[in-house]
This record gives C-alpha cells, structure tokens and sequence, in this order.
DNA sequence: TCAACAGTTTAGAATAAATATAATCTATTA
DNA sequence: TAATAGATTATATTTATTCTAAACTGTTGA
C-alpha cells in the first residue's frame, strides 16, 4: 500500500485520527481507477471481502459521514430506501438506470447549464442537480 | 362532499373499490385548492385532524402506492429516510428548501429544456428531473 | 334483495436502514 | 510511557416501511 501514508496524510489535515479501519475504507474508496456511486451495503462488502481488518457497521456509517462533512464524498438524492454515495465530489449530474438500480455519471460539459428562471425571495441556489431516469429502449412498436 | 361521487367514479374507473377510507383520502389529496407535496407522516396527520373517520396507517400507504400506480401522484427523490410524495403529476422542477425541508415547485416554463448531450446504448430517458437546493441567502459576506 | 366472495382494512408483528449508547481500545503528545 | 481525547465496537434503539392474517365490506348475479 504505497497510498497508505498519502491517506494518513489526508487524514490528519482534516483533523480525523488515521486508524488503521479508516485507511482501509479510505484505500476501498479511493485507490479506485475510477469514481464510483456505491451504497453502504456495497461498501461493506467490499471491504469484507478485502478482509485484512474487519470493520464495524457503526463505523463504517461513521466514517462515511465524516468524509461527507469533509466533502470527499458525496450523497446522491433517489427515492429509494437506502444512501447512495458518489466518490465524485465535482459538480455533475446522473442518470438512474431504473431497469439496474445503477447511478451513471454525466459530465457537466454534457449538460448545458440549466436555466431557473424563478428565484425564491432570501433565498439563494446551493446546488443544481438534474436526474434522467432511463429504461430500455425497446424500439420494438409494434 | 359534493366531490365524493366524483372520487368515487375515480375509483372504480381505476379498478378501485371506493371505500370510505380511499374516498376519504382523495379529499384530502384533491379538494385541495393547489396541489402540494406531503409526507406519509404529514397525510395521516391531516386525516386525523379531520377525524370524521379513522384510517389506518397501512392503508395510507397501500392507498398512495396505490396512486402511485394509477397515476395520480407521483414520488420525489430527496436524501431519503422518508418519501416525499407530490400532488403535481405534471412534468416540473422543485427547489429543496434545506433549512425547512420543503419542496417548492418550479413549472416547466421556468427552466429551459435540459438538454443531455449523453446517451446510453439501449436506453431511453424516461424522466429528467432537476432539483435545486435552496439556503437561506444572508448577503453579509465580511 | 341478499348470499357469496374477492378485495380491503386493520392491529400488530416483522424488516431493514440508520443512529445512539456505553464500554473498550488506540493514536497522540508531553 | 502515561494520560487522555477521540475512535471503534457490539449491542440496543429508532424509524420508515412492509407483511400477516383475521375481520370487514363493496360488488355482483341469482
Ligand atoms: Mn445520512
Ligand atoms: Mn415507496
Ligand atoms: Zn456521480
Ligand atoms: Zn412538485
């Protein structure tokens, strides 16, 4: 693990004790080629899966929230029963595979910027996101 | 309740028995005079407050999927530990109030037509859904 | 008109995600 | 290395939602 110290580094600028289980989580999230949309089940399993240390519930929950405050990561709004986290922190938008249950990035270059015209008085915009639903295209009408 | 033969109608038109409980819900979801968005939660309090029947909790929640199903109101994606559900079945927007945990319509007319310039083989977007977080805007920057 | 039945409601139990608790452990630093 | 603030853990709790199975009711057709 040449990433460790990097990840104790992190760590530490963000006032979080590097533990050995938050380097292991931290090494499950980011050592990854690619970002990826993950749920905390998922990410559980990953890491049992890479069983050199075993982690607790409690502490997974706990640290991913800790990396939300820090914005390393991310929660992506769905109207499902469960979290969905994005290791992409840039401002980006997706698509729902509603067929797979599967998030999938769309990069802002892909979107032009979404107009509102209507503002809300002592209110300012934080964030705009915009979520495509899509389904399989059976392009079979009969 | 001069509008309770037409929910009944509804009803049936939709293959629903009109009993007294989903009748009872339908008044309360569209006599109002705008639509709005609710919670299970917020729903089963307005019912008892106008307690001229008692409904239970699980039929509320078999009556707004059924509703669901039929069309009639649809659900919003939010950080979900709780549904969100909408009386507004027309294609819109919402701003999400973050410090009253509101929704707010945004109409169609106000945001220009998303334009995604990605596509996944072999799927279609069935919905595009834009969601703009809304704070407070104190304009006392130091 | 009414019996029969499918569909509906209900109280309460079950489930599952998320959070809280409090005892134990550990990274930090003096 | 000792003291301690902060972290982890097993476990319990909370809360939204769904399930169950018994009781009830709207519908239909004789
Ligand atoms: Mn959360
Ligand atoms: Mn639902
Ligand atoms: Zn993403
Ligand atoms: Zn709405």
């Amino acid at each position: 693990m040449a990433y460790a110290d990097q990840y104790i580094d992190k760590l530490r600028k963000s006032g979080l004790r590097p533990t050995k289980q938050r380097i292991k989580i931290c090494e499950v999230l980011f050592d990854a080629e690619k970002t990826f949309h993950f749920t905390i089940k998922e990410l559980v399993k990953i890491i049992e899966n890479q069983a050199n240390i075993k982690v607790s519930l409690a502490t997974v929950y706990n640290t991913v929230h800790a990396f939300m405050r820090k914005g390393y990561i991310k929660e992506i709004p769905l109207n499902a029963s469960q979290s969905y986290y994005d290791t992409n922190v840039t401002h980006h938008h997706h698509f729902f595979d509603e067929e797979e249950n599967k998030l999938i990035d769309i990069h802002q270059d892909d979107v032009d910027e979404v107009n509102i015209k209507r503002t809300i008085p002592g209110k300012k915009i934080r964030s705009v996101e915009v979520i495509a639903k899509i389904v399989s295209d059976n392009q079979s009408q009969k």
